[in-house]
DNA sequence: ATATCGAATGTCGACGTCGTCATTTCAATT
DNA sequence: AATTGAAATGACGACGTCGACATTCGATAT
């Protein structure tokens, strides 16, 4: 590999000065700079990264590890965000998945210890809270789509499930609905008991009575390979004799599900029933005819704020943040 | 940071013993290995892998460029695939994104030169040809998920679209099919024309005359903002009055939209129509009730295999290799 | 011509690791 | 006790870069 030394003899100059080029210090004659840039494209030079870093104890590197990147399409876009932070502020990313592995998750710390990182995005794939592995040597560290278990202290970013759910099932209201179907996702998600909670409360404040609110679980059992019960819940909840006038899904996979069943009944979305999802997964979401009404989860500003904070943190900010984003009402024509 | 000259310190050792009990190097007495490793542990120590990498130039960093990361869900399975080999082989995984864009993409390789690392996986998100910018330094590169536009010499891996699309059609061939729509992807996918080429060998070779082929264009326009003509498509190939009796959709999502189209229209799957997809993306397919007969992209293994190629090449095979994975059958029950 | 001073450039060493080679240790053999 | 040889350990330098400091250059003022 070439090296600045290799430079420095082409352009017949000490290697100081060429480093003074590549880094544009200043007193650097014109005629110089000339002479030496000839000999780095001339020769392809390129700085070497690792050698620069162990002089400057800074690799501009940060790390991030996820847990079940597949199990949720959408979420690399939490990645993808912190990515495109990171190619604007001159980082690069490091990345590794654990598999909800414990050792894999220690030997990733470990190795991002030995690459020296600065730093260390801890991204879950689905909103919850996490006890990071990081061992006793200390890296910076913000967690993103969740929080930490009670005791741990990190600064963390998530989405505001709870908001999100609130605004849903209060334009539902606002619609004029008043008998609302609700089908819940995987108690075992930190969002499920978010969006619950705020469906309900919303009902309350909208004046709905308690019996009009038919409340039914459509997934169980572990991440990943749960049980599931939307499409027979939603059949159930459609063929009441009183059926709602709405039905609102945990997320737009189960409200995928609640279409077909409508569907299958004979009944027209949004004219006889209204359903609504969350999460805005798109490539279900645009699928679905009439598109369909949701919540969007902020995955892209997840990352690239996670990062944010993450670079805070590295220049030294020591106050420990929790910062919870908004979850936009994304209006279609799945709900009239 | 705790270097190996401190934890030498505090064995009482030299630096080079220290190194040699890091590296189980033989010729240490058993006795020197538990008090260096004590002292490593003590001072929690861990070696810095850039300065072992200016020594031995070899950085043990694969880089993944990826494009359009977001658009294709479940195509994250491919980084999924090449992380897990890299943990496997104790390497670690720098990524980064074009998004499509030229200066994005230099930037991208100066900066994995910069790091010196020791192979690149340039991953496309949907199979297609390529032109990476590699640039004039080059370095030991495997194409996923694609293969280079003609005078281009890359290794790469690719699935068998053709081969999954031809053993689809002949399944429903064998289910006793004569009359069959056909709903092509956008063209600009490679995929688009493997698929629909296979399909109509298919049913060519099964005896199916041209005239009981229907042909429909579901898709067209730039990536990522296609018009989408699926629905309406569907709906009139299925009221047709002789209405085929099996639908094939160029994608999962499509077919979501077929599902759609053909029970508003009243017809029950699979009784009354056939329809199967591909891809084999699960949060649609496995949603679907009936749930979806489709073929799987082989995503995890592109990743997988493909860092192996790049394994071989940087270790110094220069045969270039060019791999097409198989894609296989999910015959599920939307297929009769 | 000479002194002065800032600008331009160079020399040297350190960062952390490990290969090379030299030195020390120790047990086995004479 | 002296010799031998292998095993164990250490000293040193190089990898590529850049900060600290030293030197040289050139222009201006005397």
């Amino acid at each position: 590999m070439v090296s600045i030394k290799d430079v420095a003899r082409i352009a017949g100059v000490s290697d100081k000065t060429v480093s003074r080029v590549v880094n544009r210090e200043p007193n650097v004659t014109q005629d110089t700079i000339e002479k030496v840039q000839s000999a780095i494209d001339a020769l392809g030079y390129i700085p070497n990264l690792a050698a620069r870093s162990i002089r400057s104890s800074r690799t501009n590197i940060i790390g991030i590890i996820t847990d079940y990147i597949s199990t949720t399409p959408y979420s690399g876009d939490i990645v993808r965000g912190v990515q495109d932070w990171a190619g604007a502020n001159g980082r690069t990313v490091l990345l590794a998945n654990t598999d909800g592995n414990a050792e894999r998750e220690a030997n990733i710390w470990r190795t991002f210890k030995a690459h020296r990182i600065d730093g260390v995005l801890y991204v879950a794939m689905y909103h919850r809270t996490v006890a990071p592995a990081s061992g006793d040597v200390s890296i910076p560290t913000v967690l993103v789509n969740s929080h930490a278990e009670a005791g741990l202290t990190y600064s963390s970013i998530e989405p505001d499930d709870f908001g999100g759910s609130y605004a849903l099932t209060q334009h539902l209201v606002e619609l004029g609905h008043r008998r609302i179907g609700y089908i819940r996702l995987n108690p075992l998600l930190l969002g499920a008991n978010q969006r619950l909670d705020a469906f309900l409360a919303a009902t309350q404040a909208g004046g709905i009575a308690e019996n009009d609110i038919i409340v039914r679980l459509g997934m169980e059992g572990p991440i990943g390979a749960e049980t599931n019960y939307v499409y027979r819940e939603a059949l159930s909840i459609l063929s009441m004799p009183n059926r709602p006038t709405a039905l609102v899904c945990g997320n737009d996979e189960m409200a995928l599900q609640a279409y077909l069943a409508a569907l299958s009944l004979g009944l027209r979305i949004p004219d006889d029933i209204t359903i609504v999802g969350f999460d805005d997964f798109r490539t279900v979401s645009l699928a679905l005819k009439p598109e369909l009404t949701t919540v969007a989860l902020p995955y892209y500003d997840l990352g690239w704020q996670g990062a944010e904070m993450l670079n805070d943190l590295a220049e030294g900010a020591s106050a420990i943040e929790r910062r919870i984003l908004k979850c936009n009402l994304v209006g279609r024509q799945s709900s009239k």
